[in-house]
DNA sequence: ACTGTACCCTGTAGGC
DNA sequence: TGCCTACAGGGTACAG
């Protein structure tokens, strides 16, 4: 669920928080989500600092003061919520122990001021994982990343380069975090629509002969940007689970052109085409064959 | 080297 | 109302 504007939106809301505070506690609900939790979970982070949080593709990085990074994933419905001051709008107070612990809280986390940070995961396809910050880059979650697609590594010509020759459709090319990390189902959907690209077309077609980039792939870079750059600036898109880190839902779904929205009528003016649903890989892809070739 | 499928897990929506 | 199936923001392990 989770794709960039969202890890990034959680992001934003969970670092004014957590920056420069201690760890006081750590509880474990369960001991695995998608992986097993690390060995010694409590005992590395409890007492450390937390002086950075970042963000790699899908990836949340809280940079603790003593070298390692705790790494988080959130998989398709994991969540993090920051209770304030012992209160909590849903059944279960962690201050008090008061009432039922809440269905699928899994971690967590108690800070030095008083707040927690809970993170939430019903499909637990999210993970949390320990490593050492100067291993981040040569890690096996990490080394074979793509470009971030909001830095300037996001090129036409980087497109081409890495499109050349793949024979594989449009949206199984962007969907590949090796290719352009993180970008997911919503996001590709969207922004071959800007792009006026089927995702059904060759990705080599983002290249010439030559290999240099192609009109496509040129309309392609600003089409991804500009979609997650306005995703972000909405929160994120709220589909089912997906909350900001205040419990508050994106906005971005009501500006989707076509994501989960089969034959409605084309949004743009004067098209009058029918969006269509498609499958690519197993997951559902959304366009208009109008608009986009 | 690619490509497509199955699978991890739970919840929900829709058809009958 | 209830049962059954399909499907859901992700990623990986396979088989071909």
């Amino acid at each position: 669920m989770p794709e960039l504007p969202e890890v990034e939106t959680v992001r934003r809301g969970l670092a004014p928080v957590v920056s420069g505070r201690r760890v006081t506690a750590l509880d474990m609900r369960r001991p695995d989500l998608r992986f097993p939790f690390p060995e010694r979970f409590a005992e590395r982070i409890v007492g450390q600092e937390i002086v950075s949080l970042e963000r790699r593709a899908k990836y949340l990085i809280a940079g603790l003061s003593g070298g390692e990074d705790l790494v988080m994933h959130l998989g398709m419905t994991g969540r993090f919520t920051i209770l304030q001051n012992g209160r909590r709008d849903t059944p279960g107070d962690y201050a008090n122990a008061v009432g039922p612990v809440p269905a699928h809280d899994h971690v967590v986390l108690h800070l030095s001021d008083g707040t927690r940070i809970v993170y939430n995961d019903p499909r637990r396809f999210g993970f949390m994982i320990m490593m050492p910050h100067a291993d981040q880059s040569q890690h096996p979650l990490f080394r074979g990343l793509g470009v971030e697609p909001l830095g300037s590594d996001l090129t036409a010509e980087y497109l081409a380069g890495r499109a050349r020759g793949k024979k594989a459709n449009l949206k199984a090319f962007l969907m590949d975090q090796r290719i352009v990390a993180g970008l997911g189902n919503i996001y590709v959907s969207e922004a071959l629509f800007r792009a006026g690209l089927s995702p059904n077309r060759a990705a080599r077609t983002l290249a010439d002969r030559r290999g240099a980039a192609t009109e496509r792939a040129k309309r392609l870079v600003p089409a991804i940007q500009d979609v997650l750059r306005q995703a972000i600036e909405a929160g994120g898109s709220t589909l089912r689970d997906y909350r900001d880190a205040n419990g508050a839902s994106g906005a971005f779904q009501d500006a989707f052109a076509v994501y989960d929205r089969a034959r409605h009528v084309c949004p743009r003016p004067g098209c009058g085409g029918e969006i269509r649903r498609v499958v690519h890989a197993g997951r559902a892809s959304f366009y208009c064959p109008r608009c986009q070739k």
